[in-house]
RNA sequence: GCCGCUAUGGUGUAAGUGGUUAACACGCCGCCCUCUCAAGGCGGAGAGUACGGGUUCGAGUCCCGUUAGCGGUACCA
């Protein structure tokens, strides 16, 4: 049976490229009816925090990906792995290395490399010294506490390779790949050492990462063999890149990155989930807007894309903040949500901006789910019902300068809203139909058009000179609330 | 430096085993809806498939080279 998991480590919280991860194990898994396993890869102590550790658990459950396994910690495994790394030093596929730990400069990692690559090839690279050391002498030598790291012996001469379901066959010499530390000199166990035990133990099947591991894959394969076990299938999934086809990263680029913000800025999960499917993955046909349903029935990863796909925001269009097709997409989805499980997650905005009143759960529950199905048409977010419909759920909204000078400009306004105001209150059943002929009556007779009161009206009743059909509108603010604001709409005239 | 991966409009993608004027979505622009719109309807612009060779009757699709981006190369994960 399918066994995935998604090995995230701890940085602080979800970000979109291990959400799409773990997205993509978790359609797998749900396809193949198996098992979905989260392991945090907490190994480097100095970055893991329990906190950290909480945020990536909610923003799997908020994305509605909770794990069937787990959460397992890596580091409560480092036993295992010393222990490993002890069988192989005694099969005589490790050994101990007794070279002192190299010296940290300042140089970047990248430099360093480099600067270790061509001094190697000046040199000709030199086999290491303690490679070949009899294990009796080593054993010794450890005992008596000096220090040691375990290296990997990687074989002098062949070629590893591995077919990844993404990206094919790949092969990689042996020449190419230095004995690597399993346990640094400190005794703790390395990524590389970690991963491959670990999915040994949770007895994975189906390897689902980041295409930044595909090279290194061959390191892990060799550590397979090693240690004697079956070598499960490899899936690399092509990167998210940032606009400009640089990387994403919480650092250069904020908030954007980070599962918690969509949530905060009212993206229903299922469409995220939506979004993240597609970036790097298609069916094949022009479907888009798919149920998770669809999505688990029709996701393989054959069908995964191997070019890198670029996350597409702005990072000075405050409307788009993110990429506008998942803005699009989260729009589509407050369309489509039933009612009943819109409003909780509107609910959730008005309570957070002080909108919420007690009654929106019993005598204007119905009001309430009115109101939300005439705004949702217009609007991309949860929040948005919250900010741009404050009118709606508040008496104190700003009026925009702009809607005000568009459609409150004509000084005849005055007396034209006052009288509206005089007219609609004195309409007893304050119904869109009865309201909109009390408008039009009233037009006709003053010989102005109509679209001069109504556009007047949108803006004197919400402060915007966009929204619902304006009688829509009256009928949901009610006539006392209608009347009110025309009234006082009619000092803002002319500004 | 070395190794690897990738390359279709601004973005995400489509185009079974090479076969008519490269398709869809988002975004953008315009028109309509005379009650507005960031809503809805309709339409349009935008790539000849990174570049250069080659194979072929025919290439986005196969081969070679170049370039660019990304990844790896670590006693980081």
């Amino acid at each position: 049976t399918v066994r995935v998991r998604f090995a995230p480590s701890p940085t602080g919280y979800l970000h979109l490229g291990g959400a799409r991860t773990a997205l993509f194990n978790w359609l797998f898994a749900r396809k193949h009816g198996g098992v979905f396993i989260l392991r945090i890869e907490d190994t480097d102590i100095h970055r893991s925090s329990q906190a950290m550790v909480q945020g990536i658990l909610e923003g799997l459950h908020w994305l509605g990906l909770d794990p069937d396994e787990g959460p397992f910690l890596q580091s409560s495994f480092v036993e295992q792995h010393r222990a490993a790394a002890r069988r192989l030093v005694k099969e005589g596929k490790a050994y101990y290395d007794f070279t002192p730990k190299e010296q940290t400069d300042d140089k970047t990692v990248k430099e360093r490399i480099a600067d270790r690559a061509r001094a190697q090839e000046q040199a000709g690279r030199e086999s290491n010294p303690y490679r070949d050391l009899p294990l009796d002498e080593a054993l010794r030598r450890v005992e008596s506490g000096e220090p040691a790291a375990i290296r990997l012996k990687v074989g002098a001469r062949g070629v590893s390779r591995f077919d990844d379901l993404v990206y094919g066959p790949q092969e990689r010499d042996y020449s190419e790949i230095e004995d690597l530390v399993l346990i640094r000199t400190d005794g703790h166990p390395l990524y590389n050492l970690g991963v491959v035990v670990d999915d040994i133990e949770m007895r994975i099947t189906h390897v689902i990462r980041g295409q930044d591991h595909l090279t290194n894959t061959h390191k892990q394969v060799l550590l397979y063999e090693a240690l004697g076990e079956p070598v499960p299938q490899f899936a690399h999934l092509p990167l998210i890149m940032a606009p400009g086809r640089e990387k994403l990263s919480k650092r250069k680029h904020g908030e954007v990155v980070s599962v918690t913000t969509y949530r905060n800025r009212g993206f229903v999960p299922d469409a995220l989930v939506n979004f993240l499917a597609l970036l790097g993955w298609s069916p094949g046909a022009d479907q888009e807007i798919m149920s998770r349903q669809e999505l688990i029935e029709k996701f393989s990863l054959e069908a995964v894309n191997k070019s890198s796909a670029v996350f597409n925001f702005s990072e000075t269009d405050s409307r788009e903040w993110t990429d506008p097709k998942a803005l699009w997409m989260n729009g589509e989805y407050l369309k489509a949500l039933p009612i009943d499980e819109l409003v909780p997650l509107v609910a959730g905005h008005l309570k957070e901006a002080g909108l919420w009143r007690d009654d929106y759960e019993t005598d204007k529950r119905e009001w309430l789910a009115q109101t939300v199905d005439l705004l949702r048409a217009r609007y991309r977010t949860t929040v948005d019902f919250a900010q741009m419909g404050r009118p709606y759920f508040a008496d104190d909204f700003e009026y925009e300068p702009a809607a005000v000078k568009k459609n409150l400009k004509d000084e005849k306004l005055k007396d034209l809203l006052r009288e509206l105001a005089d007219r609609l209150s004195a309409v007893d059943d304050f119904t869109h139909d009865n309201s909109e002929a009390a408008l039009r009556t009233y037009s006709e007779e003053r010989g102005v058009k109509a679209g001069l009161l109504i556009n007047g009206a949108r803006t004197a009743l919400t402060g915007q000179s966009v929204g619902p059909s304006m009688f829509d509108i009256m009928v949901t603010l009610g006539r006392e609330r209608t009347v009110e604001r025309l009234r006082r709409a009619v000092e803002l005239v002319g500004k």
